[in-house]
DNA sequence: TCTGGGATTGCGAACGGTTTTCAGTATGAT
DNA sequence: ATCATACTGAAAACCGTTCGCAATCCCAGA
């Protein structure tokens, strides 16, 4: 069966190859947010004939044709997801890693309205919060300073 | 004389040698947010016997020491700026690589008042907007789509 | 259905920023 | 001034990502 991603790929004229399918097949079935690596361990386990060079380059293919988003959180690679309609932000757990996806029209608001301010029209911007669970967040909270 | 860097490294009892003392110089000296490789080009000026290898780990011990702090401006390298009380975010001029420096108490309460609602407390945060000037925003600012 | 040729792939090498290793040097407490 | 210790320069290692190239695949057209 074709997956959503791989559906999108052929409107947008994409070849669609093996490679191609089986890739848009992964991230079409992601719920969360995994690193190139990620995919292609996914990706192996449906089909082994699969590099990682090729998923790079798919990654970048579909990041161009706006089919998935890359999201940078702060650890050293990039991370990626199925484009959506609504633009959303990520909350980090740092003490189990678990992203929480939010979103706030004020802050978007807000932000439009400083840049106004400068003399600025916004092309891009990002955000991420990192933060610990309210309710043990007083016990070894000091050192959980991380680098993010 | 001893630059406002040096002294705080003394204070925080850091062994000062000369390469540290030339680094903190020219840290103190910068008002914008140079990368390592610029660091380094400063510092070589000033004395020329300074390796790029000490220049990270000089930059990673003050950063350690909160002294200065990291800036993440999505290009791939680490920029740096000295550590201020004041807490604020970068605009970034895409056309230019400007940086325009803000802050928003209201912003900050925004953001800490999302986190408290998914039960988290917030133990570090990162935000930058990407844009381009008003006044010239009409031209050819369809292309200027960067990878922010 | 068969085919030609441009697009795509796998592999390994290259890349750019950063960290590490290691032998030699400088620092500052004594 | 001495000495243990921390620091340094140079080069190699590292890590995520991109690139070069020959082999292979896809698919529009016959
Ligand atoms: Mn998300
Ligand atoms: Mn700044
Ligand atoms: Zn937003
Ligand atoms: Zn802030």
């Amino acid at each position: 069966m074709t997956s959503r991603l791989e559906a999108l790929c052929m409107e947008k004229g994409l070849k669609m190859t093996g490679q191609r399918r089986v890739i848009s097949q992964v991230l079409s079935e992601a719920d969360d947010h995994p690193d190139v690596e990620e995919v292609h361990r996914r990706a192996v386990q449906i089909d082994p004939r699969i590099s990682i060079a090729t998923v790079y380059r798919t990654m970048r293919l579909l990041e161009d044709a706006q089919v998935i988003e890359r999201v940078d959180l702060g650890d050293g690679r990039a991370r990626y997801e199925e484009a959506t309609a609504d633009h959303h932000h990520h909350l980090i757990d740092t003490r189990t890693g678990r992203i929480i996806e939010f979103a706030s029209p004020e802050l978007e608001a807000m932000k439009e309205r400083i840049a106004h301010e400068l003399g600025y029209k916004i092309v891009g911007h990002r955000l991420e919060i990192y933060g610990v669970p309210l309710d043990d967040a007083g016990d070894d909270a000091r050192d959980e300073e991380e680098r993010p």
